[in-house]
DNA sequence: CTACCGATTGACT
DNA sequence: GTCAATCGGTAGA
């Protein structure tokens, strides 16, 4: 398994295409405790016009500056007391992002399972602040590079089991606006991913 | 300075 | 299904 980071081209376009095709991806992340991460199996674009939903529709400020930089950097932002990440798309000055929601432990189960505290495989990383805290990333790696392949990055990874898998669509999760654009993607059935039953067949 | 709010989660009916 | 804890960012006084 490849775990090359992804270039900056591969970032650098739609987020509704980047968003599709991280389905599948191996996100990493390496620390003093050792590496983990998973198979990514959820995401959601959040787009640079039309979009009310995205952090970037009332202009930049200095939370969401990150998504005014260069595609394959990385935007971590609190809310609630935890974490979101999110990797930038399209280039400099077009606000973009795709929020990775879920992922499937495949690297350092145990650390990840350290961090989050005793919990189930399916719980490790089901939803996107639970991610955050399996694999230690807080707003430090708020505009990380994640083309550099340390620390933090996303590698491609094709296994059959992706190459099968039937790609869902649905409205994303949480937001309070734009319920109308199907901006969330996920692996039909897989049971890695977040949110109610019913969202994700 | 205070007030409000959210791309969440987990506990509870 | 419902609901409250939680806290940094932001807007407004």
């Amino acid at each position: 398994m490849s775990r090359k980071p992804l270039s900056r081209e591969f970032y650098n376009r739609d987020p509704v295409l980047v968003a599709r095709e991280l389905l599948g991806c191996l996100l990493l992340r390496a620390t003093a405790d050792g590496i983990g991460g998973g198979r990514i199996v959820e995401t959601e674009a959040y787009l640079s016009s039309g979009d009310p939903a995205c952090h970037a529709s009332r202009g930049q400020t200095r939370k969401n500056r990150s998504m005014f930089g260069r595609a394959g950097h990385a935007y971590v932002y609190p809310i609630h007391a935890r974490y979101c990440f999110n990797v930038v798309t399209e280039p400099e000055d077009v606000p973009s992002a795709v929020l990775v929601r879920a992922i499937e432990p495949q690297q350092g189960v145990a650390l990840l399972r350290q961090r989050r505290g005793c919990h189930g495989v399916h719980e490790l990383a089901s939803g996107p602040a639970k991610l955050c805290e399996a694999l230690a990333i807080d707003t430090e790696l708020d505009g990380w590079d994640l083309t550099l392949g340390r620390r933090l990055w996303i590698a491609a990874a094709s296994d059959a089991r992706t190459d099968q898998a039937v790609v869902g669509r649905s409205a994303r999760i949480g937001v309070t606006s734009a319920h109308d654009l199907p901006l969330r993607f996920y692996l039909k059935d897989d049971p890695f991913v977040s949110g109610p039953k019913r969202l994700r067949a």
